[in-house]
DNA sequence: ACATTTGTTAACCAAATGGTTAAACTAAAT
DNA sequence: ATTTAGTTTAACCATTTGGTTAACAAATGT
């Protein structure tokens, strides 16, 4: 049986700097933090990845690998645009909660380095938005959903399923609502968000 | 007649601070940068602040002071639903143009420290969504729009706003299109966002 | 059994970084 | 003219930080 991520040196230290990535960015975070969190000796991490940078990417490239196939999902299936919007938002939602930091790592680190969004932009499996904003136009034609570019509709499907947690410190003191709060106003986002796009665009 | 900000040394520091601990975070930023940027000696900046969590609270203040009263407008005034998303969406749109690192850096800060928040939102002007609940529960039980709850609305309105200015480079990628286009795209979110969260919520 | 490769550690290093100091400069007050 | 208070600078300092080294241990192959 082959070892599990957490118990070879190498596994032990993506997680832990997944984690202290995650949590303090490129910037706040420190090589020995990282040693620390893995229980290892601070040259391990040079020894397995040779510098802090490459360690980082690693981690990106991990965390970004997460977060492409569920957007392929929405871009890439058969189903009409009203069901895509219904399983892209629950599968979305359930998705980030069990991962929160993801999409602000991603966001906060690709405006520090733009040139990380190269270093995967070729990668298989990038999403690509042509498929659906064919769908999204021969869907308006057929009067099926009222006539919005695939982008912007696009752009609004990640804006209500991403940005409640990305924002989620601002949103809370807004909302002046508690932790607990704010997990059900998440958990009612589930269905809410998908109705409220569709109402925006369905024709009536 | 008083100085301008960038004719006195504190206003070119705090303007220098704010160009520096925008683009790269507290983390990222040096005093050194800020300094050789505003022209002066590292040592004015202590002089003038005592320390980089000092001057950085400075920058974070100010930038979030720009921001409230905006949030304030849609919240407090008299109009309409309608009308309010259409000018706030109208009016935050043209605001985040000119201030593009703005709602991206106050997300980042605020993620990163949370004590952050409670620094603020003793202030008078911080805003407060109760009025704005109370007024959509009441055009909900007129019939003017569906029923939402208000923090969901209020959410959402953020999201679409905010989001694609905070996910630029993610969005960029994801659409494959260039600075020009995304700033056409931008450009034309003024009037759709509106539209869209309108479509969303008015009774038929 | 022995040699070679791989994994691990403690000690170390140079550079960077936030912050300090003491002296010098400036301009207004006496 | 001299004092005084505020402003500015260059040099300095202690600590932190990413990274290296050399010695040691544990597998691995022969």
């Amino acid at each position: 049986m082959t070892k599990t991520r957490d118990e070879n040196t190498e596994g032990q230290i993506l997680n832990a700097a997944k984690s202290i990535f995650q949590s303090k960015g490129m910037d706040g975070a420190r090589m020995q933090e990282i040693a620390d969190k893995a229980g290892i000796n601070k040259a391990m991490l040079h020894y397995y990845f040779r510098s802090k940078q490459l360690l980082f990417e690693a981690v990106f490239k991990n965390a970004f690998s997460l977060l492409a196939p569920q957007l392929n999902a929405i871009l890439n299936d058969d189903s009409t645009i009203e069901d895509k919007i219904k399983n892209f938002t629950s599968n979305y939602i359930s998705f980030i909660i069990k991962h929160p930091y993801l999409p602000n790592f991603i966001i906060q680190e690709l405006n520090r380095n733009q040139d990380f969004i190269l270093k995967i932009k070729d990668n298989k499996g990038f999403p690509n938005l042509e498929k659906f904003k064919k769908q999204v136009d021969e869907e308006a034609n057929k009067g099926i959903i009222k006539p919005i570019s695939g982008e912007q509709l696009f752009i609004n499907i990640l804006a209500l399923n991403i940005f409640p947690f990305v924002a989620k410190p601002l949103v809370m003191a807004f909302a002046n609502v508690s932790d607990k709060a704010y997990k059900q106003l998440m958990e009612n986002r589930k269905t809410e968000v998908a109705n409220f796009i569709i109402n925006a665009i369905k024709h009536t």
